[in-house]
Formats: structure tokens, sequence, C-alpha cells
RNA sequence: GUCCCCAUCGUCUAGCCUGGUCCAGGACGGCGGCCUUUCACGCCGUUAACAGGGGUUCAAAUCCCCUUGGGGACGCCA
């Protein structure tokens, strides 16, 4: 068998979204599974919605999600010279013909079609004209069919009737979409096309300019779109349409794209896969053939998941980022990737996100002076009669010849036992006293975290509000 | 309008090709519980689906047809 080569080919109008990373993934896949190829081209040719920026943020969006091309990005733009000259060779060779029917002509044709219920499409006026200027159609066969075989939707024909002689070329001498994918999927040597259901339609078309040019048909697969939880296509009401906003959310890349694989693929009951396990399982035979919705809680739970599994000293350095990135200022710099890393491991089972442990992670940055208390917790539990053992306990703290868990647990153990009171009398009351909240990870774990000196400077605090 | 595609729990899905092992399995969520110094995590239980109708067959979620519903395409955009 061949090599696989497949490639992702997005238009530069706009960021990556999830729709279109959930297709490189799986075009990615495809390729790496099978220790093939993948190729990456911008498709660059409508000049005036094209930006430089958004060809950035694509890049960037694929770098961030790891999903590594093989072989130099290809610009289309940049080829316009070898389309032409397939163009030449199409005419040459009687599968093109110029046609001289203006916009308004073939607007007609259409409009007329619709009306009496028929396809609306180009009629081929100038199908036998042997003209030599004006736009160039190609000359596709009226009769029989075109069909291929899907990789995810199966067998798909459809009657050539029912197309027309589609523009190559148009009026300003530029290649049109269809011709310049053909001639770059083959010139890159592409022989796995996998791409957005909305191609359906084009991939006809397609082969029949693959079979003029008597080049070898790919193979094709097209997977459905990405829904928002209202069934309808996912779009910017719907928030978070690009991967790199999934990046500014706190979100890992490798949450990412497992969710993203598992919308639409699937390896029987698994949930988690790493990008190895991607690539050692993946088959284009498991990806599904009906639209999906993105389900933003169910993502949460898959970040969650990462986030408990991940290096915390990484995950200290991603949270550095993050806080200079979105925060900035004093506050990003008041804070060392080693606090962080000492204070991830107690917050990595309740984060969801690196947001979420950025927010969880203030009782243990601020210093005990400017650490806010909550209201209601205070109340609650920093009452007349719990203060004074807040008190006892900081005496007692203070003493501890080694301030270590095994120490701090015994030490409160022997409180309780010669007050003759339950441990849950003064968790709560301690806990609010040192973080200035009900919820926290274990109280231990959370004074070591802390350190002798916050732990006594915020009990002191605590006992006087 | 025409063509193409799609249809299993609220959501993601397994099963469908190669009918019986499926009164349909897993996951997220929800609900209930356990654990427990709080919140999480974890664990246990529970909830809930084969769009409808016809066939074919001893037997259909699985095969065929129709209906309905959804989506996409019909550009000198990509």
């Amino acid at each position: 068998m061949t090599k696989i080569v497949s490639r992702f080919a997005p238009s530069p109008t706009g960021y990556l979204h999830i729709g279109g990373a959930r297709t490189a993934l799986f075009s990615w896949l495809l390729a790496r599974a099978a220790g093939g190829e993948f190729r990456l081209r911008i498709e660059d040719t409508d000049r005036e919605r094209s930006t430089k920026e958004a060809t950035d943020a694509i890049i960037d969006s694929m770098k961030w999600l790891g999903l590594d091309h093989d072989g130099e990005i290809v610009f289309q733009s940049a080829r316009a010279d070898r389309h032409n000259e397939i163009i030449d060779r199409l005419i040459e060779t009687g599968h093109a013909y110029y046609c001289r029917c203006s916009k308004e002509d073939v607007d007609a044709m259409r409009e007329k079609a619709m009306k009496e219920g028929r396809k609306p499409k180009y009629d081929g006026t100038c199908r036998d004209k042997r003209l030599t200027s004006g736009v160039v159609r190609l000359k596709a066969p009226q009769e029989g069919a075109t069909g291929f075989d899907d990789m995810v939707k199966g067998f798909i024909s459809i009657e050539n009737s029912e197309m027309d002689d589609m523009i190559l070329r148009r009026t300003d001498g530029t290649p049109t979409y269809n011709l310049a994918v053909v001639v770059d999927d083959h010139d890159m040597g592409v022989n796995h096309v996998l791409r957005g259901d909305d191609h359906v339609n084009n991939t006809p078309r397609q082969i029949l300019i693959y079979k003029a040019l008597g080049w070898d048909v790919p193979k094709f697969g097209h997977v459905p779109m990405i829904l928002g939880p209202d069934k309808k296509k996912l779009s910017k009401r719907h928030g978070a349409l690009s991967v790199m906003e999934y990046e500014k959310m706190g979100y890992l890349p490798e949450a990412v794209t497992n969710y993203l694989a598992r919308l639409g693929w699937s390896h029987g009951d698994q949930e988690l896969f790493t990008m190895d396990e991607m690539v050692r399982l993946f088959s284009p035979d498991h990806l599904g053939n009906s639209p999906s919705v993105f389900d933003l809680t169910k993502f949460e739970w898959v970040n969650g998941q990462y986030m408990q599994q991940a290096d915390p000293d990484r995950l200290a350095g991603l949270l550095c980022d993050f806080l200079a990135r979105e925060v900035g200022g004093e506050e990003a710099k008041a804070v060392s990737r080693a606090d962080f890393a000492r204070i991830a491991p107690l917050l990595q089972p309740r984060a969801k996100s690196l947001l979420d442990m950025l927010e969880q992670s203030r009782p243990f940055i601020v210093d005990a002076a400017y650490l806010p208390y909550d209201e209601k917790a205070v109340k609650k539990f920093l009452t007349d009669e719990t203060k004074p053992l807040i008190g006892e306990i900081a005496a007692r703290i203070e003493a501890l010849p080694e301030y270590d868990e095994p120490s701090l647990e015994d030490l409160h153990r022997e409180f309780i036992e010669e007050k003759g009171i339950k441990f849950k009398v003064i968790a709560q009351p301690i806990r609010v006293a040192i973080v200035g909240k009900t919820q926290s990870p274990g109280l231990f774990e959370t004074m070591m975290a802390l350190g002798r000196e916050q732990v006594l400077k915020r009990m002191k605090r605590a006992v006087e509000l």
C-alpha cells in the first residue's frame, strides 16, 4: 500500500475554529496512524478576505494543539501559474472551453431552471462554440453518474446531469477553488482528503477534474459539522469558537484534542485518549456520520481529568504564563513558578481549568494582611466560642518544634482530646481563619503549603475579626 | 425548488456493514448514597434512547421502502 498523505487546507479568513480544528485533527490522525504524511496548505486565493493575521492564528493554533505538519506550508496564492498551466492543458485536450456568457445570463438561466423545478445550472451555451477567450469552463460529462466511496459516509453518487460546467478560470484570469484544490492536492501527493461535510457536493466536481486530467482520484472523507447546544450550526453567539480562546480560558491542549476526537470518533467505550493513543487507535472506520453537539460540560470534565493527571511543575509553568498573560501587572510578579508548583498538587483534584486553579490559589498567594474573608463564613464559623480555640491552637502551633504535617495532626488530635470536642467543631473555623472561606484542600496540607508564618498571621487576624 | 447527507438516553457515543448474545452498553449531566475536617476527587446505585409507518425474516436498533424531522449544497467564495 502506498503511503498515506493527507492534508488540512484552511482558508485564512479568520481564526481556526473548533470545527476546523477537529477536521485538522482527524486528518492529522489519519496520516499519523498510518505512518504517513500530513501536509498543510493555506488557501489564500481570496485576496479580499485572506489575512496574514489569520494565517498566523491558524498556524499558532495547530502548534498549540500539537498538530505538526510535514514539509513546507503551501500557499495556494503562489501557485497561480501552475493552475493556469493545467487549465490551458484542459482546454488543449478538449476537456474545457471558453465561455462568454455574462453573469447576468447565467443568473437568468439558474432562475429559470429553479422555477421549472430543475437544478439551477449553467446550460452549456458556449460548450461547442470554440471561443478563444472568456472564462474557462470544464466540459463535464452530461450523462452517467459520478460516485465515490466516502471514508465516513459510504458510497455517494450524483448524476452528472446534476452538475454544470463549472468555471475553472475567472474573467480576471484567476483559477477557481475547485480547480486549484485538485491541482494542489495532486501536486502535493495528497491521496486522502478528509474535510468538512459542506464539501460533499464539491467532491464529484473535483473528481471530474481529476478524471479529465487523467490523475489518480484520492480517497475522500467528509466529517459532519459541530453544532451548538441549540443544535444549530456553531457560530459566534455560541461563545468560544476559536481554538485559541480555549487557551485563554485556561484549558489544556490535550483536553481539547481529546474532546474533539470523541466528538465524532470513538473507540469502544474509551473516553480518555492521549495523542499517542489516538495515533495508535485511530481509524476512519469509526468516524461518526451524524453531526454532534459541542457539550461544554463534558469538555470541562475531560479538561478536569487532564488537570488531575498533569505534572504539577508543568501546571505551575502554565499558571505563570496564564497569570502574566491574562492578569499581568504586580500580581503576576508576586508569584513564582515554585509557589505554584507547591500548591498545584493540592488544587489539581479541584480545578477544571487553569483559570479555576488560579482562582483557587489566591488564598495561598496573597499575604495574610490582604486575605479576603468571606463574610458569611466568618459570621458562621468565627464565633465567640471558636475564636478562643483558634487562639489556643495558634499558640501551640507557634510552639511546635517541628512544623510538619504529622506534627500538626498530632497537635490537633491532642487538642480535641483535651477539650473533649470533635474535630468537626474546630475544622471549619480553622479553615475560614486561614483561607478566608469554607472550601479548601485538606486542612493540614493547606497549613503546610501556607507555611507556619502565614498560618499564624492569619489565625491572629481571624481572631480579631 | 432540485440534489446530497443525516436520524440510538438531555448531550457524546457503542452496537448497525457480517440480523438472534440488546426488554440496547459506556461516558458527561441529573438524582440518591458512601467516603469525609469543608469543597472537590473517588466509589456505588439510579434516571433516560433504537423518530414514525410499512415490509423482508422463525427473529430487526441492525436489511429494504415510504413518511416526518434536521442539515448541507446549488457562486466568476473557499
